[in-house]
DNA sequence: TTAGGGTTAG
């Protein structure tokens, strides 16, 4: 900085002298060495300086300045002094084009770019990019044609920018094989286009063409590896995204991580539950000065929330410094409070938020209305449904309206549930009637059930769930025929009941159950604990609850049949396998059963373990033979 | 100048 400070004295000196007769070309380079420092201040100051001795800009130091304000966020002066220059340039149109796209105002780019074909003004390579970009914006591919027909006619589509450029364009507005097509026509590629090629077969879901595009492309950098990395998360390959960034590190110090890289990686650690190798990612982090990047920080909330440590997770939310706590950041603080039950943080996140002056969302309610759902907080949630358009603004979408209805269903509202679906301005969808559904089996109602899963049956005939579920609850009071009609119907359609299924991550490795699995090594000695299990915790007061076995058994097999479910071997597993003391946490892929709920608050007690569960809906924490839920879920 | 991006109920 000391270098830039004296070059920028020297050039400033002849300016200073009185009377200067200098033209306004000698102002471009100050202007063009402020750009990019947040100078903005002294920049005014020389703009000042110009004007009070009669120099008007010319366009081509007028696109200097622009690019200067436009860099130090002062978009309306970029705006004002481009309007007031006479005899516009190309390079002009290119600076506020930039800005424009800079500051997310898609609309105006292209208005700029219409006016500077108007003018005659010809766009160059440095015009496309951000104007394809623009299209992205706006998300019209029809645009991004038109714009890409221009630049064939000018003879610019095969400019390694451009062409990169409209690859993005075609990706993203849904059509990677014209974005193929055009990649494999350009005479010559660059890193850049692969990568964009690579991201765009990963957002569709084609893994496979993005591994092999990866494996055949001759230099990759650190934007390959991580489109690689968050490719794998978003297809909810995490424990490919996992090793990959493995791999990337063991290449040594070719590629260097930056904080988008440990941001896609991050995730992938949440989604397997994997503390330990989320907790290293975070060290990893901290070693390379990235734990003090904000949205790495936010990410961290999110996957020690996700991971089951609320208390790293707060810990991390409070690192991020006060001014830079996005929205996103708070809805993961507040989201993460309501994932673990604790409701009542995640009202006082959100008050905290408004005092912070930060604008809530629609993610934010629907944190902060499930936080209310699991805790019980019934009039509370409902308060803040009835004002989130009055006072904040925030229009309640179907979401919300799953939540409310989800919020008064565990309640045992289930009246006033129907009645806001009846309510409700739009169409009730499988969302509203999936939480109606819920809470109709938790509080034993067939009537509201049988009408729930009948809509249920037409909005999502695939899913096998809503069959189980009322074939459950039909198990339940005994209605044989009815579950095996549903049964046969589950039969016929070829249905499976997704399986059940556990994990544990034990010295950093995870460990998969199945219900009823066998496949373990250490299979016979989790059964021997488990067949032991019943009668040391009826001693303790366990009644089993048979009657979310789905099957038409004797109460001997169905109790048999409970003690296998993929979380009791989990747990099983972690108590024969780490020492007392140690806090196990489980994770399974679908609800927690009453059953295993109630076993689990036993196995607390009487083994002095803390056992955090992971469900599909939320977090479970058991000590001292009680779960943070309160039984409430 | 281009490519990779954290939060979302049941």
């Amino acid at each position: 900085m000391s270098s830039q400070n004296q070059t920028l004295r020297t050039l400033l000196q002849p300016l200073m002298q009185d009377p200067p007769h200098l033209s306004s070309y000698a102002y471009a380079p100050i202007f063009q060495l402020l750009t990019g420092h947040n100078f903005s201040k002294l920049g005014q100051q020389i703009h000042a300086h110009m004007a009070l001795r009669g120099i008007e800009p010319n366009s081509f130091v007028g696109a200097k300045m622009v690019a200067m304000y436009a860099s130090s966020g002062d978009l309306d002066s970029a705006i004002v002094l481009f309007d007031r220059i006479i005899n516009p340039s190309s390079l002009l149109f290119n600076s506020i084009i930039r800005a424009y796209t800079r500051y997310g105002f898609a609309e105006k780019t292209i208005g700029s770019y219409i006016r500077m074909h108007r003018l005659g003004l010809r766009a160059d390579n440095f015009t496309f990019p951000f104007v394809l970009k623009s299209c992205v914006h706006l998300s019209s591919r029809w645009m991004g044609k038109c714009v890409h027909g221009q630049s064939l006619r000018i003879g610019l589509e095969f400019d390694l920018y451009v062409g990169t450029s409209m690859i993005d364009m075609y990706v993203k507005c849904g059509d990677i094989s014209d974005a193929h097509k055009l990649f494999d026509i350009m005479p010559a590629r660059d890193v850049s286009s692969w990568n964009a090629l690579i991201a765009g077969y990963m957002k569709d879901g084609e893994v496979n063409v993005a591994v092999d595009l990866f494996e055949r492309m001759p230099n990759r950098n650190i934007v390959s590896w991580t489109a690689m990395i968050s490719g794998y998360t978003q297809n909810g390959l995490a424990e490919q995204a996992l090793d990959l960034f493995d791999e990337m590190l063991q290449e040594g110090s070719e590629v260097k991580p930056n904080w988008v890289t440990v941001m896609s990686v991050l995730p992938a650690c949440a989604h397997s539950a994997a503390l330990e190798r989320g907790r290293s990612i975070h060290n990893f982090a901290s070693r390379i000065g990235l734990n003090s990047n904000s949205s790495v920080q936010t990410a961290l909330v999110a996957m020690y929330a996700k991971c089951g440590s609320l208390v790293d997770a707060h810990h991390c939310f409070e690192r991020i410094h006060h001014n830079e706590k996005s929205l996103i950041a708070w809805n993961t603080m507040i989201t993460a409070y309501a994932s673990h039950g604790c409701g009542m943080e995640s009202v006082l996140t959100f008050e905290d938020m408004i005092r912070a002056g930060i604008q809530p969302d629609g993610i934010t309610f629907l944190g902060l209305l499930s936080g209310c759902s699991h805790s019980g907080l019934v009039d509370v949630g409902l308060k803040y449904f009835h004002c989130m358009s009055v006072v904040y603004s925030v229009e309640p979408r179907v979401e919300h309206y799953a939540c409310v209805v989800d919020l008064l269903g565990r309640a045992g509202r289930l009246v006033e549930a129907m009645e806001l679906i009846d309510q409700m301005p739009m169409q009730a969808g499988p969302s509203i009637w999936g939480a109606l559904l819920a809470a109709c089996r938790n509080h034993r109602n067939l009537e509201f059930a049988e009408m729930a899963a009948k809509k249920l049956f037409v909005l999502e005939p695939d899913n096998s769930g809503n069959y189980v579920l009322l074939s459950n609850m039909y198990a339940e009071v005994g209605m044989w025929e009815e579950v095996n009609n549903l049964r046969a119907i589950l039969k016929s359609q070829g249905m499976k009941k997704s399986p059940g299924g556990s994990w544990i991550e034990v010295n950093g490795k995870a460990h998969l159950f199945l219900g009823g699995d066998t496949s373990h090594p250490q299979a016979k000695e989790i059964y021997m604990l488990l067949e032991a299990l019943p009668e040391k915790i009826k001693a303790a007061g366990y009644i089993p609850d048979t009657s979310f076995v789905l099957h038409d058994v004797s109460e001997e097999e169905k109790e048999y049949n409970l003690t296998t479910h993929s979380e009791k071997l989990a747990i099983a597993f972690g108590l024969l396998n780490t020492s007392p003391g140690v806090v196990l946490r489980v994770t399974k892929n679908l609800r927690i059963c009453v059953d295993c709920h109630t076993a689990t608050k036993f196995i607390s007690k009487i083994y002095g373990r803390e056992i955090i569960v992971r469900d599909v809906n939320r977090f479970h924490h058991f000590k001292d033979g009680s779960c943070s839920c309160r039984d409430y879920w």
